[in-house]
Parts: structure tokens; sequence; C-alpha cells
DNA sequence: TCTGGGGTCCTAGGACCC
DNA sequence: TCTGGGGTCCTAGGACCC
């Protein structure tokens, strides 16, 4: 039984939400395995899954699982009028939602649900709302926590509704593997390998200092809290964007080399979207960060912040230019295959900041 | 799993200031 | 001239998420 006052969490999660956008569009489409993106999967349908599909596969990979699945050309704007119609069934649902990504979402809930069979009755409510109005299937699962609420709702999927109250907790979460924990990667998985520690509930065992001598201070904090089902961050409305950036793959790593005329070429697109989107938010940025990955998949950033905030193109493309320049030896040995720019130090321009903005140069390339 | 595009947060060293 | 401790900013890299 949920403890009254307390924090009772639901998680929210559309299915597959590009293939099933595209499949409530298209009604020739439902029941089909559906691969959202040609060169790369960007969203596969529950059909398209069980022949091994998954998002951030190539292509030609996912085809060859799946040959008689239907691509199609991703449709941003749908998908973004899908995602407020369905986080306005969120907003109504609950008094406070974080939003996780475009499609998934936290809700507070612990003044509505007393109950587990409230918070069960919530949780299907919502379902129902969106199918009903949004056309679309969306997974539920309620908890004490952000952590066992996410895994609820993985474990519901797809279409689903589970309700772990909290004395179902440690059954729940100690016998899954660690590395399936939402917020435990490769990196801290191989850590945790390497001492013989297999599932959420060994760890779960360890002391928080010891956890923190193996991983580090913020992550052995962070691993400990997630297996023992403490919140160290409650479900906030969110907070203001941090960044604002836009990348490029190049294709082949081994094609031909980059001309400095298509770098600059690139960055100044690259320049362009960031200070657009920044603009139409209502942000200026300081700090030009240029985001470069090379022949052999090794990465390299170089940062630069400015004397001022701005919202123009031409000062962020200044720098990301200079940054550039200076990266000339590396990208030149290495090749490049993705550059990209981002731009953080914000400042929120709505709420009446006062900016001297600079940067009013001729525009166009380095 | 041979890698798209968009994000968040943490760490660590050096510069610089008091 | 040598020196301590603390704070903030900047830069670069790493880990993780959808």
């Amino acid at each position: 039984m949920f403890v009254s006052r307390s924090q009772v969490v639901l998680h929210a999660d559309v299915d597959a939400f590009f293939a099933s956008v595209e499949q409530r569009d298209d009604p020739s489409l439902r029941g089909r395995p559906v691969i959202v993106g040609g060169g790369v999967v960007m969203a596969a349908s529950y059909e398209a899954r069980r022949f091994g599909v998954r998002s951030g596969m190539g292509g030609s990979r996912a085809r060859r699982l799946c040959p008689q699945a239907v691509v199609v050309a991703s449709r941003f704007g749908a998908y973004v009028e899908a995602s407020r119609a369905v986080f306005a069934v969120f907003e109504r649902t609950a008094p406070v939602v974080e939003a996780v990504s475009i499609e998934e979402a936290f809700l507070e809930i612990g003044a509505l649900a007393r109950t587990n069979g409230a918070a069960h009755a919530i949780g299907q409510r919502l379902r129902d709302e969106v199918r009903d109005e949004v056309g679309l299937p969306i997974t539920v699962g309620v908890g004490r926590t952000k952590i066992v609420a996410k895994m609820a709702s993985r474990a519901a999927k797809p279409d689903g509704l589970l309700v772990i109250t909290p004395a179902q907790e440690r059954a729940f979460l100690h016998p899954l593997a660690v590395e399936d924990l939402w917020g435990v990667g490769p990196a801290t998985a191989k850590k945790l390998h390497a001492r013989d520690l297999r599932t959420v509930g060994q760890v779960a065992q360890l002391g928080e200092a010891a956890l923190k001598q193996i991983l580090g201070k913020a992550a052995g904090r962070h691993v400990h809290a997630l297996t023992n089902a403490i919140e160290l961050r409650p479900v906030q409305p969110n907070r203001p964007p941090r960044s604002f950036g836009a990348q490029r793959s190049l294709g082949r790593a081994r094609g031909a080399p980059l001309s400095p005329d298509e770098l600059d070429d690139a960055l100044a697109r690259l320049a362009d979207r960031v200070a657009t989107r920044m603009a139409k938010a209502g942000y200026a940025g300081r700090t030009v960060v240029l985001r470069l990955r090379f022949g052999d998949y090794s990465r390299a950033t170089r940062s630069h912040t400015l004397p001022d905030h701005t919202i123009a193109p031409e000062p962020i493309l200044a720098a990301a230019c200079a940054l550039a320049a200076a990266a000339r030896p590396a990208i030149e040995r290495q090749g490049l295959t993705l550059v990209g720019l981002t731009v953080i130090n914000l400042v929120d321009l709505s709420g009446g900041t006062q900016l001297e903005l600079t940067g009013v140069q001729p525009p166009g390339r380095c």
C-alpha cells in the first residue's frame, strides 16, 4: 500500500513513438513491421522489433533482419504535434509533470493515489485517454520512486500497466541484471562485473562508501540510490534548457577527406540552425563547443567562451571556425566523420534579462 | 551494436583572484 | 621572496539517456 503524503510516481512512455504515429496515420501500416528512417533506424514498431530491429541500427542491417518491413521517412512535425497532445493528457492527470523526452514523462500522483487501487485506476485512465484522444498506445509504470516507475513501465511494455507497491520493490528490482537498470551503462556495468557484481540485489548489498570506491563519488552515490530505490531527484517540472546543439554526420570515414571549404560550409549551416533554435526559444548563449568525431570513432571537443552572450549566428560561426582551424591537423590526420556545434552557458531572454548582444558582422562563412 | 541527432550531468586540471 | 587555503571560471573529456 502506498503511504499517504508520500511520493507516488507514474512513468508514462508511448510505445515505439515515431512508428506508432506512422501506423496511426496510415492504417495500411498497422500490424506490419514499420521502420522509421532509412539511413539509420530512428524507430521500429514492435512488429519489426520481433526480428531484432532496434533504433540506432544501420538501415541496411535492419532491412536484412526484416526484409518485409515498411521503411518510411520521418515526419518530425507530426511527432511534435502528437507529443503535445499526449502531454496535454499528462498535464491534466497530475499536478507535477517532468518530461524525459518527446514521448515520455514522470508524473507525481502522490496526492491522488493513496491506495494501490487508486494508483492503478489513474494509470489505466491515462492509458485510455491517450489511446482514445491521441490514438497512440502508451505503457504506464507506477512506483514509489522514479527508478521503480521507470523499470515497471519497461517491464510492462508494450501497451501495458504495472504497479509496483513498496512491499514489492525488492522482489521486483533485485533479480534484475545491473546493466538493465536505467542509468547504468556499459562503462559502469563493466566496473561492477569486474568485481563479480551482476544483479541489482548484489549491488544493493554494498554500502554507499564501497560503491563510491568502485565508481567514484557521484556515480557511486547514483548507483547506490538506484539499486536501493532511493530518490535523489524527485519529480520536478522541467527546468530551462542548458544547451542547444546541432550536428551532422559526414558519411564514411575513409571516403574523400573533407576539404576546408566543405567543413566551413557545414559549420555555417550548423551555426545557423543552432542560432535559429536558440532565438526561437528565447535564449542567448556564450560558450561554443565544437564536437568532432574521427575516422576511428574517437572524439574530441573544443570550446571557446565569448566575451558576451549572443543570439546571432555570426559570432557562433566565428568561434567554431577558429576552433576548427586549430583542430585542422587532427582532422587531416584522422579524417572527420561527424561535426557538431553546441552552445552552452545560456541565459533566458524572456525573463527580462537585458543583454548587449554582440557580434553583428557580415554573415556567411569562416 | 560497427554508430543518427538531440540532450543532461560529472570530473579534473589549470588560470586567476583574494 | 616564499607561501597556504579557498573560490570561481574555463576547457576537455567521459558516461548516460531517448
